[in-house]
DNA sequence: TCGAATTTGTTCAATTGATCACAATAATTA
DNA sequence: TAATTATTGTGATCAATTGAACAAATTCGA
């Protein structure tokens, strides 16, 4: 299996390449996705050629033909259906984006424990915990996005994980216990920001100027 | 200098000990961290010893000096303040959230093109982006937060920068074009979600069970 | 049609990063 | 006190990833 690295290159190819066709293009050359994505010229051609997409020689690469390769390789064909626990700021905002239906990613439910919450009306319908396992076992899910407090976050995930749910996007600043068999990734948004100022400060240090 | 990963880790950590001495534990062993962190004991000790920090040999690592050092690695001392632009719903998520207070980041003010916005009352105030060269020459801000809508987030990724911005935390799904004394991280929900359902449908494959 | 220019595809080398393994050391127990 | 156990700290090894380089192929122009 490859590591998460190439597949969050292919990601950062998709986005560049879609731009790229608005704008008009058609083909790309690998140093031209290069300058895009500030990966190697010679790193992305690896990456497409594990891909198996063929290039043409001197013609560079159809988009088309790569952007089909990297949907085809996240199984782009059926719609993914997931689900929501915490309904709060990020949970609002998460599904008042349209760039996750845009990508086939549909958020069918939302589980918040407050019942001002769940009375509201939003897009998606938002149910007590108690929900969990009906809609998870009825709709067949697999992942959640878990936008609760820190305090609840580990045992709101446990109570994911029992009702089937095997993979989760945790906003939660914590450090999440799973078997072996669930799959989590986090997005630490105060870790960012601070890796951010950081890196700035370093860059300042070091007399990087352009 | 050290990677990026090395920085992210000693975040990692500092989750995990905060949470561990808020348990009630002064010191912790490498083995133990491994465990919270998912980063092996051998890693975990040459990280630390990075750090210069000194364990006691069969005693383990005291919490605080770990903590202490981590913060100094980070350059905890005075106040970080950083603005935002673009007052949205992830804007506004993250101006409601208390971490990054408690991290000594402050937001001391956000801009958004949206008239309606910006005569609303918020936690910070909110200016149009004419304002920004301002605020960011007076304050000496180095850091900015872009949520902007995917279009114009170049623009006003230009803009920023125009003003003295010198690092950016970037929601909009898209590759910023900045020159080299500029850092960019990119927060990229999406592709976060998508990789999460690709890896979980991995695990099934591959018949991960605990 | 031939040659020059350009870009892919892949091999190879080098660097980086992580793990292993163990000596050094401290604590514990008998 | 001596033996034993547990843990750090680090040098050596191993693996993975990246970048460099170049042959093969294609296009373009003369
Ligand atoms: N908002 C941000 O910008 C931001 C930044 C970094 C991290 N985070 C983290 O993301 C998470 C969500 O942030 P937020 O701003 O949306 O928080 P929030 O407080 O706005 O929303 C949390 C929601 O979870 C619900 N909830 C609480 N306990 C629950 C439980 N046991 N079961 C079900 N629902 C429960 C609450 O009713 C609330 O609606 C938090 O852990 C926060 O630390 C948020
Ligand atoms: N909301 C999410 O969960 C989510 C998920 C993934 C990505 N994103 C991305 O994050 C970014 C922000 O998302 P959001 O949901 O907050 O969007 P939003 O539409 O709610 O907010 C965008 C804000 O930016 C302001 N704005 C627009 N153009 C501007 C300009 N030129 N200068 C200054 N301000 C301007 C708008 O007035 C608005 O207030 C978007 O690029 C979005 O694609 C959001």
């Amino acid at each position: 299996m490859y590591s998460t690295d190439f597949t969050k290159r292919l990601l950062t190819y998709r986005l560049s390449l879609t731009h790229l066709k608005k704008v008009g293009l058609n083909d790309v050359y690998s140093h031209l996705l290069a300058g895009e994505t500030s990966h190697s010229a010679s790193l992305i051609r690896k990456d497409l050629s594990r891909l198996q997409v063929k290039g043409k020689r001197r013609g560079g690469y159809d988009i088309d033909t790569i952007l089909q390769a990297i949907n085809a390789y996240f199984g782009n064909k059926e719609r993914d259906r997931i689900i929501l626990a915490g309904m709060g700021n990020i949970g609002k905002a998460i599904i008042q984006n349209k760039d996750f239906e845009k990508h086939n990613i549909q958020i069918i439910a939302s589980f918040d424990l407050n019942p001002a919450i769940q009375r509201k009306k939003f897009s998606i319908p938002v149910f007590p915990m108690e929900k969990c396992r009906e809609i998870v076992v009825n709709y067949k899910i697999d992942v959640a996005i878990l936008a609760v407090p820190a305090f609840s976050a580990q045992s709101v995930c446990d109570q994911l994980i029992q009702c089937g749910i095997r993979g989760i996007l945790n906003f939660a600043p914590v450090n999440l216990k799973v078997p072996d068999n669930v799959y989590v990734s986090n997005v630490r948004l105060v870790d960012e920001l601070q890796q951010v100022i950081y890196h700035t400060k370093q860059k300042r240090k070091h007399g990087e100027y352009s």
